[in-house]
DNA sequence: ATATCGATGCTCT
DNA sequence: GAGCATCGATATT
């Protein structure tokens, strides 16, 4: 993946990205579940401009864009075009698993990076590694087979709740929350 | 199986 | 001061 990549519709690039390998260091695994965010949609973070915390989203794409949630987690998105973004919801473990048992403290693999604060308490990512380029050390990125994924509304969000943004792969047990028989 | 709730800190108005 | 792109524990059907 390169910086064309990224360079589409968050939308596109979040369905695209499910059956993808992640990586962080010594840990990572395949992309089961992902969010779309854009400037044009009330739920992002985005939505309002530019500002100190949301920098990295106005930047060029391919970057990380980290930010902290509710006090407690962190959540990590790939940067897209100007504005836009895609969270990166959860994933099959492959990569650094003990690792990642070790920091999440638990043995069940289904928990480990089944939602996106879980993924970053898993992998390590902070708040330090906003901005960190997608194309470099520490972080590997590698297109996957083509997957069956599943479309349906974001979780967590209290706007624009409809937008079918959220997307899966089908059936997966890694998944943040399944979706709902189509 | 779903519902509710507290923790916790930062951003933006 | 309000509101979170969450998680895990506890309570309740």
């Amino acid at each position: 993946m390169d910086e064309g990549y990224f360079s589409r519709d968050a939308v596109i690039v979040a369905k695209d990205l499910i059956g993808a390998e992640f990586r962080f260091h010594n840990t990572g695994g395949i992309i089961v579940e992902t969010e779309a965010y854009r400037p044009d949609d009330a739920a992002s973070h985005s939505f309002s401009g530019p500002t100190p915390r949301n920098r990295t989203m106005f930047g060029k794409p391919g970057h990380l864009y980290v930010y902290r949630s509710y006090g407690i987690h962190w959540c990590a998105n790939l940067v897209c075009t100007p504005g836009s973004a895609v969270l990166i919801r959860a994933m099959q473990p492959a990569f650094g698993i003990e690792l990642m048992t070790l920091r999440r403290g638990t043995n069940d693999v289904r928990k480990l990076c089944s939602g996106p604060g879980k993924l970053c308490q898993a992998m390590g990512i902070t708040g330090e590694d906003d901005g960190t380029s997608l194309f470099q050390e520490p972080v590997i990125l590698k297109r996957g087979q083509k997957v069956d994924a599943v479309a349906g509304p974001r979780i967590g969000i209290t706007k624009a709740v409809d937008l079918p943004w959220r997307f899966g792969l089908r059936d997966s047990p890694y998944l943040s929350k399944r979706f709902t028989a189509t």
